[in-house]
DNA sequence: CTGTATCCGCCGCGATACTG
DNA sequence: CAGTATCGCGGCGGATACAG
């Protein structure tokens, strides 16, 4: 008898492939982990860039249209003024945002194993 | 009365964000989920090659070493002729992948949808 | 306040060649 | 088969300036 998992697939263009490399962008999850945890599920532009620091409003803006049109948060325009943009989950967004939630608290869970993490060293080793 | 939630932190250093960044390593969680989903939870340099299309030797050990050094994988060499070396996860690893099955499991579910996604159109938009 | 348009440095990652 | 070493390009993403 051969292997009883016979080599996993991963074609270029299947669907977790794809949503995985939502998350390659470097903000996505933090984006969508604030968004689910403001009050209401939704938040406007500054304090987005607020609870982000370092991010550039260009990735932001850049990070949310790219959200949006996945289908993953909704954009909502006051017409007021000046202006103010509100963001919120989908029902797609919803869902997606539960596994992301619990990587978060794992994170904070092992805060301790991982600071036994090399901040990753150059492999300069020897 | 103010914002009842007070502007979240994401400072640079905190732990949940050293683990997302783990996840901008483009490979990073498919390396998690095939080794996670090989019998045994264990598998072949080799075999991980070949699970991945389109992933270069490279990348490959890089990120392997990059999750060993992290505590999520084990490196087993076997002494033998031609050498042959097995990962598989730590206990770290194990409870990290969880999460990471269920994206993946959102991902297949919510293919259809994900398919009304734009191949991200380039912006140039008017 | 929210959003767009350039310019550009850095490095992620693939291609290739070589060692044990 | 497993791993290391180089080279090089594409593009992510930050800085800055501008507009409604």
């Amino acid at each position: 008898m051969q292997t009883g998992t016979p080599e996993e697939q991963w074609r270029e263009d299947c669907a977790p492939r794809r949503v995985l490399e939502l998350f390659s962008t470097k903000w996505t999850s933090m984006i969508l982990h604030t968004v689910h945890a403001r009050h209401g599920g939704s938040a406007r532009t500054g304090v987005l860039h607020r609870s982000l620091p370092g991010i550039s409003k260009k990735m932001l803006v850049q990070t949310l249209r790219e959200l949006e049109s996945s289908g993953l948060i909704n954009r909502h325009v006051h017409d007021s003024v000046p202006p103010t943009v509100e963001y919120s989950l989908t029902e797609l967004g919803q869902r997606l945002v539960e596994p992301i939630e619990l990587i978060y608290d794992w994170a904070r869970l092992n805060a301790p194993a991982l600071d036994a993490l090399q901040p990753r060293q150059s492999s300069r080793r020897r």
